[in-house]
DNA sequence: TTGTGTTTTATTGCCTCC
DNA sequence: GGAGGCAATAAAACACAA
């Protein structure tokens, strides 16, 4: 049934084509049936009395386009289903005046136009849909562009801040040589302070030296002003020494801390320093380092 | 009128389901 | 194995610009 070729159409249309009640038919099949002998003459007056225009037009086994009201009616029933049953395309064929195979065809061609065009409604939705995540990740493509610009003016700033503070505390230094001076400088005067301010300890109240830190009783701390000794030193150059010592202390609190213990964060992300930014403030050409100052570490 | 592109109807071959 | 669906395609009908 479902296999047959130009040839066997005609045939199966006349078969088919027999009609005890139809009130419509294609005009194909009214042509074909006029020109097939062997009919009751009910059937023959039925097809004699059908519309001559259409007969007019020689069957000559061409297409044929389905008339305006037909394919209404075959829409409207595929807006409710887009699927035949058999009896359904029966009773539609009827109705039509249409063969079952021709509303099968008709339904079946409908489905895929439905199909292509219900696939170039989801591909605008997901163009749409692609154009709009792409405008927003551009936006913030963009943004993070900026943010990243101001994060580097920021480092800069910062690394400009920190080197004129390197260079006015390298100024302020009473150090102002190489650095092996200030650290031989600072070992005779370790030395020094040793000798006199724990030779004062001892002769204050002849206690061992044992309860002192480094030459500086337990007492001495909080102490205004000390002196560093008497020899060499003179008071005011031993108040820069002990602001020097303050500030490289309040220094290297503030900074060097962090920065020797990398291991417990990332620069890049936790420093005004990256790799290639780094100002290297602690190198020896730049800044004093603080060895001098805990020689035994 | 004609060439060309689009739409519609119909066929073919393959697949799945019962 | 037959019925029916689908994808691919042929071919006729139609629309339209040149």
């Amino acid at each position: 049934m479902k296999r047959f070729g130009s040839s066997d159409s005609l045939g199966a249309l006349i078969s088919i084509c027999a009609p005890k009640d139809a009130t419509i038919v294609n005009a194909e099949e009214k042509c074909a049936e006029t020109n097939h002998q062997g009919y009751s003459k009910e059937f023959q007056a039925m097809l004699d009395s059908l519309d001559q225009e259409d007969c007019s037009e020689e069957f000559t086994g061409k297409k044929r386009r389905l008339g305006t009201d037909q394919v209404k009616a075959l829409e409207k029933y595929f807006e409710v289903e887009n699927k035949l049953e058999p009896e359904r395309k029966a009773k539609l064929a009827d109705e039509l005046g249409l063969q079952p195979r021709q509303v099968a065809i008709w339904f079946q061609n409908r489905r895929a136009r439905w199909k292509t065009k219900q696939m170039e409604k989801d591909y605008s939705l997901l163009k749409a849909n692609y154009d709009s995540l792409k405008l927003s990740y551009e936006a913030l493509q963009q943004q993070n562009e900026a943010l990243r610009k101001q994060v580097k003016q920021l480092k800069a700033k910062m690394c400009r801040e920190i080197e004129e503070s390197s260079q006015s505390m390298k100024e302020e230094s009473p150090f102002s040589g190489h650095e092996s001076n200030a650290l031989d400088h600072t070992r005779e005067n370790k030395a020094e302070f040793h000798e006199t301010y724990g030779n004062y300890a001892k002769s204050k109240d002849g206690s061992s030296d044992s309860d002192s830190i480094n030459g500086v009783t337990k007492e001495d701390h909080g102490k205004p002003e000390f002196s560093l000794g008497p020899k060499g030193l003179s008071s005011s150059s031993s108040n820069s020494m002990k602001n020097w010592i303050q500030i490289s202390d309040n220094y290297s609190r503030a900074f060097s801390v962090k920065i020797c213990q990398p291991q417990f964060m990332r620069m890049e992300d936790q420093t005004p320093f990256s790799s290639d930014e780094s100002c290297n403030f602690f190198s020896v050409d730049q800044a004093p380092t603080l060895h001098w100052y805990f020689p035994e570490q």
